[in-house]
DNA sequence: TATTGTTATACTCTATAACTATA
DNA sequence: TATAGTTATAGAGTATAACAATA
């Protein structure tokens, strides 16, 4: 017994704290993650990117860095990446000289389908020792936990550390 | 309907993923915690090298390396904090004149409980929105998740990425 | 005066190597 | 020769500020 269990208990094993079973784990779904989209020349950010623009192209590098939560000098290398790849073109905004707008070319399209699939591919390996029944029950609690946790839906909170748009 | 759809099935909304799930709240489990600890003064790995040191009490900075998975650079800097704060002492291994025994402190012991205390109101922020049985069922399925993803238990991955032993 | 996009700077973290004293 | 601990250096990643063009 520990000399310190001043309140009768033990203190928990860390792989009795739920906390830190998540903590592990989160951690292990960025690095592979980014791992399973290494061979595509993408990162998780802009597998992001790609998606919030496929939703609705044409959208303006400062509206997708509010949508995402990223602040807009990092959209900047983002974008900067990926039209190098070829992957998405910067058009002139047609109302507003100072934006482009931000479409999808055709192998962005492209990447952003097998980007996809190697997402399911991802969660496969995550929850595959599961049966189906209970993955399902496992993703209800998990939406539940990023709600009452206050995490926003489709934003990555790594993402979204940096102060946005305040311009001192 | 979008326009890459070509397997038939429209991509999968991010917060549909229980691997962006775990991603999002393992993010913000680190975040946090680290924040719940910051009056205490010290940090997460900190807790965890107070935890593995309160197993064993004697232990050498490169054995606690070796079970924290920290290469032993690190375990030096972790060791001045805690010494510097007073929760930890270093004093003459017995056998081995390279080595340091590591000590807690009174006020080491202390600190750990507080810490622990912490750590289980960090994990009833986590699954407070669920009844007692189903934080049950989660506990065992995360156990389950992080053994079937190849983690090392009580090891956080963030720490063991660094290559630890080799001296080339 | 505020906003979009951009660039430059600084700061933190971490990875790698190199050094010492012992074994 | 190998190991425990330490220190120094360099690199990646990120935060902050400042800038030009346009609104």
């Amino acid at each position: 017994m520990h000399p310190f269990a001043t309140v009768g208990d033990v203190p928990k094993d860390l792989s009795e704290r739920p906390s830190f079973l998540i903590g592990q784990l989160g951690y292990l779904m960025g690095k592979r993650f980014s791992e399973l989209l290494r061979p595509l020349g993408i990162q998780p950010p802009h597998f992001g990117l790609l998606s919030y623009l496929a939703d609705e192209e044409g959208q303006t590098q400062q509206q997708l860095a509010d949508r995402m939560s990223v602040h807009r000098n990092v959209m900047v290398g983002l974008v900067d990446d990926l039209q190098g790849m070829g992957l998405v073109e910067r058009r002139r905004h047609p109302e507003d000289r100072r934006a482009h707008a931000l479409y999808l070319t055709d192998e962005g399209r492209s990447v952003l389908v097998r980007a996809n699939g190697i997402a399911d591919e991802h969660d496969t390996m995550l929850v595959g020792a599961l049966d189906s029944e209970d993955q399902g029950q496992l993703l209800e609690w998990l939406q539940l936990l990023a709600e009452s946790n206050g995490l926003a839906p489709k934003v990555h909170p790594a993402l979204q550390d940096a102060g946005k748009s305040q311009t001192p």
